[in-house]
DNA sequence: GTCTATACGAGGATAGAC
DNA sequence: GTCTATCCTCGTATAGAC
Protein backbone atom coordinates (compact mmCIF):
# COMPACT_ATOMS: atom_id res chain seq x y z
CA UNK A 1 0.00 0.00 0.00
CA UNK A 2 3.04 2.40 0.46
CA UNK A 3 4.64 1.36 -2.55
CA UNK A 4 0.80 1.82 -4.35
CA UNK A 5 0.55 5.35 -2.68
CA UNK A 6 3.50 6.54 -4.10
CA UNK A 7 2.91 5.36 -7.51
CA UNK A 8 -0.56 6.76 -7.47
CA UNK A 9 0.94 10.38 -6.34
CA UNK A 10 3.63 10.42 -9.01
CA UNK A 11 0.63 9.89 -10.95
CA UNK A 12 -1.62 11.90 -10.23
CA UNK A 13 -3.77 9.71 -9.09
CA UNK A 14 -6.75 8.93 -5.91
CA UNK A 15 -8.94 6.20 -4.91
CA UNK A 16 -7.57 3.25 -3.35
CA UNK A 17 -9.79 0.80 -4.96
CA UNK A 18 -11.32 2.08 -8.38
CA UNK A 19 -11.24 0.02 -11.19
CA UNK A 20 -10.73 3.19 -14.18
CA UNK A 21 -7.28 4.83 -11.87
CA UNK A 22 -6.21 0.79 -11.53
CA UNK A 23 -6.46 0.37 -15.11
CA UNK A 24 -4.57 3.82 -15.81
CA UNK A 25 -1.82 2.72 -13.53
CA UNK A 26 -1.55 -0.54 -15.18
CA UNK A 27 -1.30 0.58 -18.76
CA UNK A 28 0.92 3.73 -17.94
CA UNK A 29 3.35 1.16 -16.97
CA UNK A 30 2.88 -1.47 -19.37
CA UNK A 31 3.61 1.46 -21.87
CA UNK A 32 7.24 1.52 -20.71
CA UNK A 33 7.97 -2.26 -20.29
CA UNK A 34 7.11 -3.04 -23.71
CA UNK A 35 8.84 0.30 -24.77
CA UNK A 36 11.90 -1.18 -23.97
CA UNK A 37 11.95 -4.74 -23.89
CA UNK A 38 8.71 -5.31 -26.45
CA UNK A 39 5.73 -8.44 -25.88
CA UNK A 40 7.59 -11.22 -25.01
CA UNK A 41 10.84 -9.55 -23.42
CA UNK A 42 8.66 -7.60 -20.68
CA UNK A 43 8.24 -8.85 -17.61
CA UNK A 44 4.37 -8.50 -15.59
CA UNK A 45 6.11 -8.61 -12.69
CA UNK A 46 8.36 -5.36 -13.76
CA UNK A 47 4.97 -4.08 -14.90
CA UNK A 48 3.29 -4.81 -11.23
CA UNK A 49 5.97 -3.55 -9.12
CA UNK A 50 6.10 -0.28 -11.38
CA UNK A 51 2.85 0.16 -10.83
CA UNK A 52 2.49 -0.90 -6.88
CA UNK A 53 -0.70 -3.68 -7.67
CA UNK A 54 -0.86 -7.09 -7.24
CA UNK A 55 0.56 -8.62 -10.48
CA UNK A 56 -3.03 -10.69 -10.42
CA UNK A 57 -4.67 -7.44 -11.19
CA UNK A 58 -2.97 -7.76 -15.21
CA UNK A 59 -4.93 -10.75 -15.77
CA UNK A 60 -8.23 -9.53 -13.99
CA UNK A 61 -8.13 -6.62 -16.56
CA UNK A 62 -6.36 -7.35 -19.67
CA UNK A 63 -7.29 -10.94 -19.01
CA UNK A 64 -3.25 -11.94 -20.44
CA UNK A 65 0.07 -10.39 -21.62
CA UNK A 66 -1.05 -9.93 -24.71
CA UNK A 67 -4.36 -8.38 -24.17
CA UNK A 68 -2.32 -5.98 -21.79
CA UNK A 69 0.10 -5.62 -24.83
CA UNK A 70 -2.57 -5.09 -27.12
CA UNK A 71 -4.65 -2.28 -25.31
CA UNK A 72 -1.04 -0.43 -24.85
CA UNK A 73 -0.56 -0.56 -28.60
CA UNK A 74 -3.99 1.13 -29.41
CA UNK A 75 -3.78 3.47 -26.62
CA UNK A 76 -0.67 4.66 -27.87
CA UNK A 77 -1.48 5.14 -31.41
CA UNK A 78 -4.54 6.37 -30.92
CA UNK A 79 -3.29 10.04 -30.30
CA UNK A 80 -1.16 10.38 -33.14
CA UNK A 81 -4.32 9.23 -35.20
CA UNK A 82 -6.44 11.81 -33.86
CA UNK A 83 -4.23 14.15 -34.50
CA UNK A 84 -3.16 13.17 -38.12
CA UNK A 85 -6.33 13.06 -39.10
CA UNK A 86 -7.19 16.17 -38.04
CA UNK A 87 -5.19 17.85 -39.56
CA UNK A 88 -6.75 19.25 -43.02
CA UNK A 89 -4.27 19.12 -45.21
CA UNK A 90 -6.22 18.97 -48.58
CA UNK A 91 -6.69 22.65 -49.16
CA UNK A 92 -2.72 23.65 -48.04
CA UNK A 93 0.06 23.99 -50.68
CA UNK A 94 2.28 20.87 -50.29
CA UNK A 95 4.87 21.85 -48.74
CA UNK A 96 2.64 23.82 -46.05
CA UNK A 97 1.26 20.57 -45.94
CA UNK A 98 3.86 19.02 -45.34
CA UNK A 99 5.53 21.46 -42.75
CA UNK A 100 2.31 21.26 -40.73
CA UNK A 101 2.07 17.43 -40.98
CA UNK A 102 5.82 16.89 -39.82
CA UNK A 103 4.77 19.67 -37.00
CA UNK A 104 2.18 17.46 -36.07
CA UNK A 105 4.32 14.62 -36.12
CA UNK A 106 7.03 15.99 -34.46
CA UNK A 107 5.16 17.25 -31.33
CA UNK A 108 3.26 14.00 -31.33
CA UNK A 109 6.23 12.07 -30.63
CA UNK A 110 7.85 14.69 -28.63
CA UNK A 111 5.00 14.37 -25.93
CA UNK A 112 5.17 10.53 -26.28
CA UNK A 113 8.87 9.50 -27.03
CA UNK A 114 8.29 6.02 -26.28
CA UNK A 115 5.67 5.39 -29.26
CA UNK A 116 8.81 5.03 -31.54
CA UNK A 117 10.15 2.33 -29.38
CA UNK A 118 6.96 0.77 -29.26
CA UNK A 119 6.19 1.02 -33.35
CA UNK A 120 10.11 -0.28 -33.94
CA UNK A 121 9.60 -3.13 -31.50
CA UNK A 122 6.05 -4.24 -32.54
CA UNK A 123 7.87 -3.97 -36.57
CA UNK A 124 10.82 -6.18 -35.81
CA UNK A 125 9.85 -9.09 -33.13
CA UNK A 126 6.14 -9.00 -34.25
CA UNK A 127 6.60 -8.40 -38.05
CA UNK A 128 3.96 -5.63 -37.39
CA UNK A 129 1.22 -8.48 -36.86
CA UNK A 130 -0.93 -6.12 -34.42
CA UNK A 131 0.60 -2.94 -36.20
CA UNK A 132 -1.66 -4.21 -38.86
CA UNK A 133 -4.99 -4.58 -37.53
CA UNK A 134 -4.51 -1.06 -35.53
CA UNK A 135 -5.20 0.78 -38.76
CA UNK A 136 -2.55 2.84 -38.54
CA UNK A 137 -0.95 2.39 -41.58
CA UNK A 138 -3.34 5.48 -42.72
CA UNK A 139 -0.08 7.74 -41.12
CA UNK A 140 2.05 6.93 -43.36
CA UNK A 141 -0.54 6.79 -46.30
CA UNK A 142 -1.04 10.65 -45.34
CA UNK A 143 2.72 11.39 -45.82
CA UNK A 144 2.39 9.74 -49.14
CA UNK A 145 -0.10 11.53 -50.70
CA UNK A 146 1.35 15.10 -49.60
CA UNK A 147 4.54 13.90 -51.38
CA UNK A 148 2.35 12.21 -54.28
CA UNK A 149 0.77 15.81 -54.65
CA UNK A 150 3.79 17.53 -54.42
CA UNK A 151 5.75 15.92 -57.31
CA UNK A 152 2.76 15.87 -59.67
CA UNK A 153 2.75 20.03 -58.88
CA UNK A 154 5.83 20.23 -59.08
CA UNK A 155 6.38 21.66 -55.85
CA UNK A 156 8.63 19.07 -55.02
CA UNK A 157 12.08 17.20 -57.39
CA UNK A 158 11.21 14.04 -58.92
CA UNK A 159 10.98 11.47 -55.77
CA UNK A 160 9.24 8.12 -55.48
CA UNK A 161 6.57 8.84 -52.56
CA UNK A 162 7.01 5.45 -51.21
CA UNK A 163 10.42 5.27 -50.55
CA UNK A 164 10.53 9.23 -49.58
CA UNK A 165 7.61 8.47 -46.98
CA UNK A 166 9.87 5.77 -45.39
CA UNK A 167 13.41 7.91 -45.16
CA UNK A 168 11.38 11.05 -43.68
CA UNK A 169 9.69 9.42 -41.42
CA UNK A 170 13.07 8.02 -40.23
CA UNK A 171 14.39 11.34 -40.15
CA UNK A 172 12.01 12.35 -37.61
CA UNK A 173 11.74 8.93 -35.19
CA UNK A 174 15.03 7.59 -35.26
CA UNK A 175 16.17 10.23 -33.00
CA UNK A 176 13.71 8.40 -30.26
CA UNK A 177 14.83 4.67 -31.19
CA UNK A 178 18.47 5.43 -31.02
CA UNK A 179 18.30 6.89 -28.32
CA UNK A 180 20.07 4.28 -26.10
CA UNK A 181 23.10 4.37 -28.39
CA UNK A 182 23.30 8.13 -29.20
CA UNK A 183 23.53 9.27 -25.04
CA UNK A 184 26.90 7.43 -25.40
CA UNK A 185 28.51 9.95 -27.76
CA UNK A 186 30.69 12.34 -25.38
CA UNK A 187 28.08 15.27 -25.34
CA UNK A 188 26.46 16.50 -21.59
CA UNK A 189 23.51 16.68 -23.63
CA UNK A 190 20.13 15.49 -21.83
CA UNK A 191 18.24 13.71 -25.20
CA UNK A 192 14.82 14.34 -23.48
CA UNK A 193 15.11 18.03 -22.78
CA UNK A 194 12.97 20.16 -23.79
CA UNK A 195 15.85 22.39 -25.78
CA UNK A 196 16.94 19.09 -26.83
CA UNK A 197 13.45 18.03 -28.54
CA UNK A 198 12.88 21.33 -29.98
CA UNK A 199 16.08 20.96 -31.43
CA UNK A 200 15.57 18.02 -32.90
CA UNK A 201 12.16 19.22 -34.79
CA UNK A 202 13.43 21.91 -35.77
CA UNK A 203 16.67 20.23 -37.41
CA UNK A 204 14.21 17.27 -38.98
CA UNK A 205 12.07 19.83 -41.00
CA UNK A 206 15.07 21.49 -41.86
CA UNK A 207 16.59 18.78 -43.30
CA UNK A 208 13.28 17.61 -44.79
CA UNK A 209 11.86 20.49 -46.53
CA UNK A 210 15.21 21.00 -48.08
CA UNK A 211 15.54 17.39 -49.13
CA UNK A 212 12.14 17.62 -51.23
CA UNK A 213 11.94 20.82 -52.91
CA UNK A 214 12.85 21.61 -56.45
CA UNK A 215 16.00 23.32 -56.69
CA UNK B 1 22.04 -35.29 -38.30
CA UNK B 2 19.57 -34.85 -41.75
CA UNK B 3 18.74 -31.69 -40.03
CA UNK B 4 22.37 -30.78 -39.72
CA UNK B 5 23.40 -31.76 -43.10
CA UNK B 6 20.87 -29.69 -44.59
CA UNK B 7 21.74 -26.33 -42.81
CA UNK B 8 25.13 -26.84 -43.43
CA UNK B 9 24.45 -27.17 -47.13
CA UNK B 10 22.65 -23.83 -47.21
CA UNK B 11 25.26 -22.19 -45.88
CA UNK B 12 28.41 -23.65 -47.83
CA UNK B 13 29.38 -25.56 -45.42
CA UNK B 14 31.17 -29.19 -45.06
CA UNK B 15 32.74 -31.04 -42.20
CA UNK B 16 30.41 -33.16 -39.65
CA UNK B 17 33.05 -32.43 -37.19
CA UNK B 18 34.56 -29.35 -37.28
CA UNK B 19 34.60 -26.53 -34.85
CA UNK B 20 35.53 -23.50 -36.62
CA UNK B 21 32.25 -24.71 -38.93
CA UNK B 22 30.35 -25.13 -36.13
CA UNK B 23 30.88 -21.71 -34.75
CA UNK B 24 29.84 -20.46 -37.77
CA UNK B 25 26.67 -21.69 -38.12
CA UNK B 26 25.73 -20.81 -34.56
CA UNK B 27 26.64 -17.42 -35.25
CA UNK B 28 24.54 -17.26 -38.44
CA UNK B 29 21.92 -18.43 -36.82
CA UNK B 30 22.55 -16.56 -33.52
CA UNK B 31 22.39 -13.61 -35.35
CA UNK B 32 19.08 -13.76 -37.11
CA UNK B 33 17.75 -14.64 -33.83
CA UNK B 34 19.06 -11.87 -31.83
CA UNK B 35 18.03 -9.33 -34.64
CA UNK B 36 14.36 -10.23 -34.07
CA UNK B 37 13.88 -10.53 -30.82
CA UNK B 38 17.24 -9.20 -28.82
CA UNK B 39 18.77 -10.35 -26.56
CA UNK B 40 16.30 -11.42 -23.40
CA UNK B 41 13.53 -12.37 -25.86
CA UNK B 42 15.79 -14.55 -27.74
CA UNK B 43 16.00 -18.29 -27.17
CA UNK B 44 18.71 -20.59 -27.29
CA UNK B 45 16.50 -23.16 -28.32
CA UNK B 46 15.57 -21.42 -31.82
CA UNK B 47 19.02 -20.72 -32.32
CA UNK B 48 19.81 -24.75 -32.01
CA UNK B 49 16.96 -25.72 -33.84
CA UNK B 50 17.87 -23.28 -36.89
CA UNK B 51 21.53 -24.74 -36.96
CA UNK B 52 21.02 -28.39 -35.90
CA UNK B 53 23.54 -28.51 -33.84
CA UNK B 54 22.76 -29.52 -30.40
CA UNK B 55 21.55 -26.61 -28.05
CA UNK B 56 24.51 -27.48 -25.51
CA UNK B 57 26.91 -26.62 -28.83
CA UNK B 58 26.26 -22.89 -27.54
CA UNK B 59 27.21 -23.16 -24.02
CA UNK B 60 30.59 -25.65 -24.92
CA UNK B 61 31.71 -22.30 -27.84
CA UNK B 62 30.12 -19.27 -25.87
CA UNK B 63 29.71 -20.03 -22.60
CA UNK B 64 26.10 -18.60 -22.97
CA UNK B 65 23.68 -16.64 -24.13
CA UNK B 66 25.39 -13.15 -23.30
CA UNK B 67 28.88 -14.32 -24.52
CA UNK B 68 26.70 -15.47 -27.42
CA UNK B 69 25.38 -12.22 -28.07
CA UNK B 70 28.48 -10.05 -27.34
CA UNK B 71 30.25 -12.40 -30.21
CA UNK B 72 27.16 -11.41 -32.59
CA UNK B 73 27.39 -7.67 -31.70
CA UNK B 74 31.22 -7.63 -32.38
CA UNK B 75 30.94 -9.62 -35.62
CA UNK B 76 28.61 -7.98 -36.93
CA UNK B 77 29.72 -4.81 -36.27
CA UNK B 78 33.24 -5.20 -37.63
CA UNK B 79 32.05 -4.97 -41.49
CA UNK B 80 31.20 -2.05 -40.97
CA UNK B 81 33.68 -0.48 -38.82
CA UNK B 82 36.33 -1.64 -41.31
CA UNK B 83 34.34 -0.24 -44.36
CA UNK B 84 34.02 3.20 -42.69
CA UNK B 85 37.24 3.69 -41.72
CA UNK B 86 38.68 2.59 -44.61
CA UNK B 87 37.20 5.54 -46.36
CA UNK B 88 39.99 7.76 -46.58
CA UNK B 89 37.90 10.76 -46.80
CA UNK B 90 39.91 13.86 -45.44
CA UNK B 91 41.05 15.09 -49.06
CA UNK B 92 37.56 14.80 -50.54
CA UNK B 93 35.21 18.19 -50.33
CA UNK B 94 32.73 17.58 -47.53
CA UNK B 95 29.87 17.02 -50.13
CA UNK B 96 32.05 14.14 -51.89
CA UNK B 97 32.57 12.79 -48.75
CA UNK B 98 29.48 12.65 -47.48
CA UNK B 99 28.62 10.83 -50.88
CA UNK B 100 30.99 8.67 -50.48
CA UNK B 101 30.24 8.02 -47.07
CA UNK B 102 26.85 7.13 -47.43
CA UNK B 103 27.13 5.18 -49.93
CA UNK B 104 29.35 2.47 -48.28
CA UNK B 105 26.80 2.85 -45.08
CA UNK B 106 23.90 1.66 -47.19
CA UNK B 107 26.17 -0.92 -49.38
CA UNK B 108 26.98 -2.63 -45.99
CA UNK B 109 23.51 -2.69 -44.15
CA UNK B 110 22.18 -3.76 -47.93
CA UNK B 111 24.16 -7.09 -47.56
CA UNK B 112 23.36 -7.13 -43.74
CA UNK B 113 20.06 -6.06 -43.82
CA UNK B 114 19.88 -7.42 -39.90
CA UNK B 115 22.42 -5.33 -38.62
CA UNK B 116 20.18 -2.34 -38.20
CA UNK B 117 17.97 -4.64 -36.14
CA UNK B 118 20.82 -5.78 -33.95
CA UNK B 119 22.02 -1.92 -33.11
CA UNK B 120 18.53 -1.34 -32.45
CA UNK B 121 17.44 -3.65 -30.20
CA UNK B 122 20.54 -3.21 -28.57
CA UNK B 123 20.28 0.84 -27.76
CA UNK B 124 16.40 0.22 -26.72
CA UNK B 125 16.61 -3.17 -24.95
CA UNK B 126 19.97 -2.82 -23.82
CA UNK B 127 20.43 1.20 -23.14
CA UNK B 128 23.70 0.62 -25.60
CA UNK B 129 25.59 -0.94 -23.02
CA UNK B 130 27.27 -3.93 -25.14
CA UNK B 131 27.40 -1.25 -28.27
CA UNK B 132 29.29 1.11 -25.79
CA UNK B 133 32.22 -0.87 -25.83
CA UNK B 134 32.28 -2.10 -28.97
CA UNK B 135 33.93 1.37 -30.35
CA UNK B 136 31.30 1.77 -32.90
CA UNK B 137 30.89 5.33 -32.01
CA UNK B 138 33.25 5.75 -34.46
CA UNK B 139 31.20 5.80 -37.36
CA UNK B 140 28.79 8.37 -36.18
CA UNK B 141 31.80 10.66 -35.35
CA UNK B 142 32.92 10.12 -38.91
CA UNK B 143 29.47 11.66 -40.17
CA UNK B 144 29.50 14.39 -37.28
CA UNK B 145 33.03 15.38 -38.93
CA UNK B 146 31.88 15.59 -42.40
CA UNK B 147 29.09 17.58 -41.49
CA UNK B 148 31.20 19.63 -39.21
CA UNK B 149 33.79 20.52 -42.17
CA UNK B 150 30.68 21.38 -44.64
CA UNK B 151 29.24 23.69 -42.46
CA UNK B 152 32.65 25.36 -42.10
CA UNK B 153 33.70 25.56 -45.26
CA UNK B 154 29.86 26.67 -46.28
CA UNK B 155 29.36 23.76 -48.82
CA UNK B 156 26.83 23.02 -46.39
CA UNK B 157 23.86 25.30 -44.93
CA UNK B 158 23.52 25.57 -41.32
CA UNK B 159 22.50 22.86 -39.36
CA UNK B 160 23.60 21.45 -36.35
CA UNK B 161 26.09 18.68 -37.35
CA UNK B 162 25.19 16.25 -34.12
CA UNK B 163 21.56 16.62 -34.78
CA UNK B 164 21.92 16.08 -38.27
CA UNK B 165 24.38 12.97 -38.14
CA UNK B 166 21.49 11.07 -35.93
CA UNK B 167 18.57 12.41 -38.14
CA UNK B 168 20.91 11.19 -41.43
CA UNK B 169 21.52 7.84 -40.19
CA UNK B 170 17.56 7.75 -39.93
CA UNK B 171 17.20 8.50 -43.11
CA UNK B 172 19.61 5.49 -44.17
CA UNK B 173 18.71 2.96 -41.48
CA UNK B 174 14.64 3.03 -40.56
CA UNK B 175 13.84 1.50 -44.04
CA UNK B 176 15.51 -1.80 -41.90
CA UNK B 177 14.37 -1.48 -39.02
CA UNK B 178 10.66 -0.71 -39.66
CA UNK B 179 10.22 -3.00 -42.13
CA UNK B 180 8.10 -5.33 -40.56
CA UNK B 181 5.28 -2.70 -40.14
CA UNK B 182 6.18 -1.20 -43.61
CA UNK B 183 5.58 -4.23 -45.60
CA UNK B 184 1.88 -4.35 -44.81
CA UNK B 185 1.30 -1.28 -46.45
CA UNK B 186 -1.02 -2.44 -49.90
CA UNK B 187 1.63 -2.65 -52.46
CA UNK B 188 3.09 -5.85 -53.65
CA UNK B 189 7.18 -4.98 -53.62
CA UNK B 190 9.34 -6.76 -51.58
CA UNK B 191 11.67 -4.67 -49.78
CA UNK B 192 14.72 -6.58 -49.45
CA UNK B 193 14.66 -7.29 -53.49
CA UNK B 194 17.93 -6.11 -54.78
CA UNK B 195 16.00 -3.84 -57.18
CA UNK B 196 14.29 -2.15 -54.17
CA UNK B 197 17.56 -1.91 -51.85
CA UNK B 198 19.24 -0.06 -54.78
CA UNK B 199 16.37 2.33 -54.97
CA UNK B 200 16.23 3.09 -51.37
CA UNK B 201 19.97 3.70 -51.39
CA UNK B 202 19.13 6.32 -54.24
CA UNK B 203 16.48 7.87 -52.52
CA UNK B 204 18.28 8.37 -49.32
CA UNK B 205 21.33 10.06 -50.83
CA UNK B 206 19.51 12.02 -52.66
CA UNK B 207 16.90 13.34 -49.69
CA UNK B 208 20.12 13.85 -47.43
CA UNK B 209 22.29 15.42 -50.29
CA UNK B 210 19.69 18.16 -51.27
CA UNK B 211 18.50 18.45 -47.27
CA UNK B 212 22.11 19.68 -46.55
CA UNK B 213 23.07 22.00 -49.41
CA UNK B 214 23.30 25.44 -49.37
CA UNK B 215 20.30 27.09 -51.26
C1' DG C 1 33.30 -32.13 -30.52
C1' DT C 2 28.83 -33.64 -30.36
C1' DC C 3 24.79 -35.59 -28.51
C1' DT C 4 20.85 -36.82 -24.98
C1' DA C 5 18.93 -36.24 -20.73
C1' DT C 6 17.98 -33.53 -16.94
C1' DA C 7 18.36 -30.09 -13.05
C1' DC C 8 16.73 -25.78 -11.74
C1' DG C 9 15.12 -21.21 -11.77
C1' DA C 10 12.23 -17.61 -13.88
C1' DG C 11 8.07 -16.02 -15.09
C1' DG C 12 3.02 -16.38 -16.87
C1' DA C 13 -1.22 -17.44 -15.16
C1' DT C 14 -4.88 -19.02 -11.64
C1' DA C 15 -7.33 -20.04 -7.02
C1' DG C 16 -9.31 -18.39 -3.33
C1' DA C 17 -9.46 -15.40 0.85
C1' DC C 18 -10.79 -10.76 2.09
C1' DG D 1 -11.39 -4.97 -6.68
C1' DT D 2 -7.43 -6.32 -4.55
C1' DC D 3 -4.22 -9.29 -2.37
C1' DT D 4 -1.31 -13.64 -1.27
C1' DA D 5 -0.06 -18.03 -2.31
C1' DT D 6 0.64 -21.43 -5.58
C1' DC D 7 0.80 -24.07 -9.93
C1' DC D 8 3.19 -25.35 -13.95
C1' DT D 9 5.28 -24.38 -18.25
C1' DC D 10 9.12 -22.83 -20.56
C1' DG D 11 13.88 -21.90 -21.18
C1' DT D 12 18.81 -21.59 -19.53
C1' DA D 13 22.43 -24.15 -18.36
C1' DT D 14 24.98 -28.48 -16.97
C1' DA D 15 26.23 -33.61 -16.58
C1' DG D 16 27.81 -37.25 -18.64
C1' DA D 17 27.90 -40.79 -22.40
C1' DC D 18 29.89 -41.46 -26.96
Amino acid sequence: MARRAKAEKSLNVKQVRDAEATQALILAAAQEEFAQHGLTAARTEAIAAKTGVAKSMIYYYFKDKEGLYQAVLERSHSNLLQTTLQLDLAHLSPEAALEKFLTALLNCVSHNPKLPMIMFHEAVQNQGQYYKRSSSLSIDRTLVEILERGTATGAFRQLDPFQSAINIMGTCLFYFIGMGNIKHYPQGKRLLSKAMLEQHSQEAIALILAGVRKV
